[in-house]
DNA sequence: AATATTAATCGTATATTGGCGATTAACGAT
DNA sequence: ATCGTTAATCGCCAATATACGATTAATATT
């Protein structure tokens, strides 16, 4: 959907709006958190962590590594997820530099008086 | 999608995923900068900027008014739409406490060198 | 009153997503 | 070789998302 006849919009805001969509479902935020969480990263662990059946999760973790946010090694018969901190530094970056483009720019304090609220 | 059942998880996360959905989509990211450079707002400037049909842009304008990232006020004939700089903060507070807490904490600098690869 | 302008909504078509059970493939252990 | 474990994939379905033309409602303008 991102890619087919978004050539409309720029590359740049076609990645970042991808990256967006792959952090906009509740249990893909989850994984994440897990993996950071969790040095083991086995996918079973994750399944056991969500509420949701295993094919699911699979397909959450597919997404995830679509946008390079995380990557798989297979170990035998499992396989270990693990976040992929290049990605997700620049995803923060982009984010970041959306946010402050658009004249979002308060200070720290600010920021955290609102978020506890 | 993201209200229904996900109530299996938590109430923070789903709002911050909700937040993603939004900016999931190139043409909104896309609206939210014009709404930033254009002072004017009116909804039909936004629709000559974008490579989308007035009924789409309408559109996305509701899904970005669904999550409080925009208002719009009616003025006459015409809607003139408004950045919320309230939402807008919180939304970057709680993107910028996800890759914090998932680890990803590099320097300024560091961010910044990989943007620009 | 008649007409033009603006933007939301309706209706519709198509594509994508999210969820699951069942199956498969790949390995390890017996 | 057989069996158990693990995770990806398949097939299916319901729900959403995306895009558009056409219509509508609301307001200016004439």
């Amino acid at each position: 959907m991102s890619d087919p006849k978004n050539i409309r919009f720029g590359a740049h805001i076609t990645e970042l709006a991808d990256l967006a969509k792959a952090l906009g479902h509740p249990a893909r935020v989850r994984i994440l958190e897990v993996l950071a969480q969790t040095p083991g990263c086995i996918c079973g662990d994750i399944v056991e962590q969500l509420p949701l059946a295993q094919a699911t999760v699979s397909q959450h973790l597919k997404e995830l590594r679509r946008v390079d946010l995380i990557a798989g090694e297979i170990s035998g018969p499992r396989t270990c997820y693990c976040l992929n901190t290049e990605t997700l530094t620049r995803a923060r970056a982009m984010f970041t530099d959306l946010f402050t483009g658009i004249g979002c720019c308060q200070t720290e304090g600010e920021i955290h008086e609102l978020e506890s609220e």
